[in-house]
DNA sequence: TTAGTAATTTAGGCAAACCTAAAAATATAA
DNA sequence: TTATATTTTTAGGTTTGCCTAAATTACTAA
């Protein structure tokens, strides 16, 4: 099909329009492309206007704009490379968490193929970027896992926490102090009627968290 | 100075004039930057006024251009980036000498200083790229060796391959078969008056190269 | 030294991706 | 159900970096 290459403004607005129609489905307003991109609605729309007639996506006049397949495909290919030059970013350069994204938002625009797919190689298949985001593969497929919040967990069932909600460096800090960390297996052994709190184990050690630092953390059940 | 982020085109611009001024010393034709970039004079009159104005070169009507030491030091930063990230795709993600190239023109545009000093540091500090180049450091000094032609070495002494002039696969073929790279260390024994081939040890092993090989390799002397 | 050729610049245009201001469509609230 | 507010689009501009065609300057060889 249509395989010309994207400007990197496209890819942006691709990238922006899947993220907030949640998979493709929702309709994504100019307001909000707009907002997002930090680019004026009548912007919005010439660029929509040119995506529209790629086949990226459908747009009506006044209605908003949702995702196409073809569209879908092209931003799981941006967020699969975004994600794993993220993954080397901390992992090989040893950036923290919270400088890789701008980064890495160049980064995912250098077009080689065969660069990501050495790279994703390289750093040995990751499933999840540093944030705990899920990377799609080759083929735009991201193996779904589920995911709850840690407070949502019940007594003596475990998880891998595998995203952290408050993006912030307080907070941050805080559970670096904790120990937890994307990756770190959780069991939860008591939930404390009194305030809600929960009792974990981590690396055979018991600590408490309040309901809100847990209600902060996605886990994975296993 | 004038600090302001340059453009991916401007920054094309300041890394052609620099290599063909030949360290800044010489002259530029309008029209050898057209033809390196393969953009028609025109344009190039054009961008060479700006980057004039911007004092990264100097510019007289009809008189060609030469670059500045702010220019110089822009194509520097340019050229490191690109050296490190060639480094990167071979050693790290095993792309082919022939390969890197065209990844690196792109990737040496990504603009994070911080992203080139993790990198530098991930990479060891390398002082030579995968085509045998000096490497700029992060001041933009380039620890200057002398490279002489293997065919001027005289009997008894030795070198370190630093670059391989003939850029052409069957000739790596043959610098693979004889155990011939970049940083391969080298020592004349011998010099032929019949054919003014060379027999040369390797690895404790002696072999004879004909003139037309020793010419198109350059060392460092040892 | 001058006529022809080559290199360079000027002039005018175009596409991409933005912008502002104003008009049109839609949503909301009295 | 209007009147008002909000959202979106249209219309017309700007900047960047390119283009072609034509004019100008410089070079070269008779």
């Amino acid at each position: 099909m249509s395989n010309k290459k994207l400007s990197k403004s496209e890819e942006d607005y691709i990238k922006t329009i899947f993220n907030l129609s949640e998979f493709g489905n929702k309709q994504v307003s100019t307001n909000s492309i707009s907002k997002v991109l930090k680019i004026e609605p009548a912007s919005v729309t010439d660029m929509v206007k040119k995506l529209s007639l790629k086949k990226l996506i459908y747009h009506k006049k006044y209605k908003g704009s949702q995702i196409s397949k073809s569209g879908i495909k092209v931003a799981l290919q941006i967020i699969r490379k975004h994600r794993l030059w993220e993954v080397f970013l901390h992992e090989k350069l040893n950036f923290k968490w919270d400088k890789i994204h701008n980064i890495a938002e160049e980064l995912e625009h250098v077009t080689s193929n065969k660069l990501i797919d050495k790279l994703d190689d390289y750093l040995k298949y990751p499933k999840i970027d540093p944030h705990g985001d899920p990377i799609p593969n080759k083929l735009g497929v991201i193996e779904s896992t589920i995911k709850i919040s840690l407070s949502d967990l019940k007594i003596f069932e475990s998880g891998i926490v595998s995203r952290i909600i408050k993006e912030d460096d307080d907070f941050f800090k805080l559970l670096k102090k904790l120990n937890i960390q994307i990756g770190t297996k959780i069991k939860v052994i008591e939930k404390l009627e009194f305030d809600n709190s929960l009792e974990i184990i981590i690396d055979n050690k018991k600590l408490l968290i309040s309901k809100k630092i847990a209600s902060n953390i996605k886990i994975t059940k296993i």
